[in-house]
DNA sequence: GCGCCGAGGTGTTACGTATAACTTCGAGGC
DNA sequence: GCCTCGAAGTTATACGTAACACCTCGGCGC
């Protein structure tokens, strides 16, 4: 125990750990590397490995990364955080990446209020790889800047610079939905969307028209709320009491947006789903927290962030990077069922 | 658009931006770095700048630490993201680590499940520093090993080890839930506690005990449920339905279990709040996304963050840490009322 | 007995940056 | 005219690691 005098103790370096081995500290690296198939005794591999636990030997990463000039650091940009759906990407590629010694750092961008920050230089580390959402449009100029890998997550095929991408089947889903809601015997609809303009959105309204088209009798109305339940639920009281024949089914681009288009029914004494049904989008824990719980499209939020992980990965290693497309599931649960006689 | 036979294109150096301006590698780094008011003229400065901007030259951040010993990263150790809470403590720790140069790389830690990694190796950057909440507990022994700065959030005051500590005010939020019920006439209570058994939740029931202890009529129970809807609805389900009579108010520690709370009380036909009064705890988005909105104790959640950054930035420079102890708020919405006549 | 070989290391270097120490040079003081 | 001084740079160095190239030495084939 050295007395510490210094405010920082001086935390030990390789070259410690070799003076208190009796060896070089060429042998250290070589030791804790794990380059020593023959090219050190096992005896001395022994002496070498107590001696670095003994001091508490932690290597320094900033010095490993500079001589390697890889840092196995990806980073990762999602617009918000405290949005489950991203907090649940980063899971996926986190796991994925430890079992690979990778790394996974953030950046959430900051969605046009706060000062967008350099995502690079907050990211406090040098770095091999990016893996983005298509949503996390603050930081997407200086992403292309950048020449570093670069995996996009559910993003525009049209947009050009992604190695790779990694997208959901979002317009099946969204057929899934219309399907089951046109099956139920719903013809009048209500899209609650995004206000938020963003591939990802602008997909799940083509293919609800698409789908409507087909149906000689069904018609659908927009309207536009940002991604909070307060805002879903203003603008579907609005919505409802506009005139006209009231809609049947309300189908929102979001679980947050069906959380507020069912808190409007409620307001309005319509009962979900006798006299309106609700479906929303994303399967977030908040789905099941609602009763009745939310019929929705199931999101495979962690395997997106695997599957963006392992196409870096690939990208680095020179492999060729299939272009994912993961498939959803809508998720029949409690907020559908057949609209009311009387309509 | 460079043709790059290399895998990677090599990033320009200092040295390389030197070259492009005319001067030496110091001056692009004194230059860079701000520090010239009278070292460097300001029509170099500017030509530097320029070959910099040029060159899309970006500073190798491991370089750099190597050299500065100190990298401006602070890691925050989280039990997990997806818990909107702490995505919350980690957007208040980035914001303000922002204004002062300094980065937040994240750790959520393994709640048990999954190999606990090293938060050290997996935070990929040389650190100055560590933010650690109580909760996070398959970190703790290697945050302690480790001789960082360590800064607790929400822990006991009797565990030892921190530098510096920022606490919630969570007896008093706990003692503001129980004085509102009683005031509206409840006094047959249940405590629906989580399972986790840490600090603050330990907090949450000697708060709530020690309130009811005072009035002479007052009951409760208590059941214990993991941190999640489901298990939540279920334990209140098997609570309502045992034999005795029935609570008419419910205290939760979390809104999750809350949510759980209510969907049990619906299920079992007892409207909220006119025959069963819930009570929830966090403020999360999901309390205001119920029908009817949850009354809950709001915790500051992104203060927590900033002040456990304060509080890590003050060690760092060598000031004392100011114990923080921040207040936090019950905030009335419709899942409370004076029970119902017959109780 | 000599050369060779492989096991088991060691010496040295470079990665890119920040900064302390030194150099150069023109202007000014006396 | 010489010395000083400040402005404006430059040279040199160290940070801790990984890995290349080298070295040493005992054993062994011939």
């Amino acid at each position: 125990m050295t007395s510490a005098q210094q405010p920082v103790p001086a935390r030990p370096t390789s070259r410690d750990v070799a003076r208190a081995a009796g060896v070089s500290q060429a042998t250290v690296s070589l030791v804790l590397g794990g380059k020593w198939p023959g090219r050190v005794s096992e005896a001395t591999a022994g002496r070498v490995r107590d001696a670095a636990s003994d001091l508490g030997y932690r290597p320094n990463l900033a010095a490993r990364s500079l001589r390697l000039g890889r840092t196995r650091t990806a980073l990762l940009v999602v617009p918000a955080l405290t949005n489950e759906f991203f907090a649940r990407v980063y899971a996926g590629a986190a796991a994925l990446a430890a079992e690979h010694d990778f790394g996974v750092v953030l950046y959430p961008s900051p969605d046009g209020t706060g000062p967008a920050r350099d995502p690079f230089a907050s990211a406090r580390a040098a770095l091999d790889g990016v893996i983005a959402s298509s949503m996390a449009a603050g930081a997407l100029e200086a992403l292309h800047g950048a020449d570093l890998p670069l995996v996009m997550l559910d993003s525009d095929p049209s947009d050009t610079g992604p190695a790779a991408r990694v997208n959901l089947d979002i317009a099946d889903g969204m057929r899934q939905v219309t399907e089951h809601l046109l099956g139920l015997g719903h013809r009048r609809f209500l899209h609650l969307a995004s206000a938020v303009d963003t591939w990802t959105f602008a997909v799940r309204a083509d293919a609800l028209h698409g789908a409507l088209d087909a149906v000689e009798d069904a018609t659908v109305r927009t309207v536009r709320a940002a991604l909070d339940v307060r805002a879903g639920r203003e603008a579907v009281e609005r919505a409802l009491a506009a005139a006209g024949e009231r809609p049947t089914a309300i189908v929102c681009d979001d679980d947050i947006l069906a959380a507020g288009a069912c808190k409007a029914a409620r307001r309005l004494g319509l009962r979900v789903p006798d006299e309106l049904s609700v479906t929303g989008f994303d399967d977030l824990a908040l789905a099941t927290a609602l009763e009745p719980e939310l019929t929705t499209v199931r999101l495979p939020a962690e395997r997106v962030g695997e599957r963006g992980m392992e196409a870096l990965l690939a990208v680095l290693d020179g492999r060729p990077a299939e272009p994912g497309r993961l498939p959803v599931r809508l998720v029949v649960r409690g907020s559908t069922a057949p609209p009311a006689a009387g309509a």
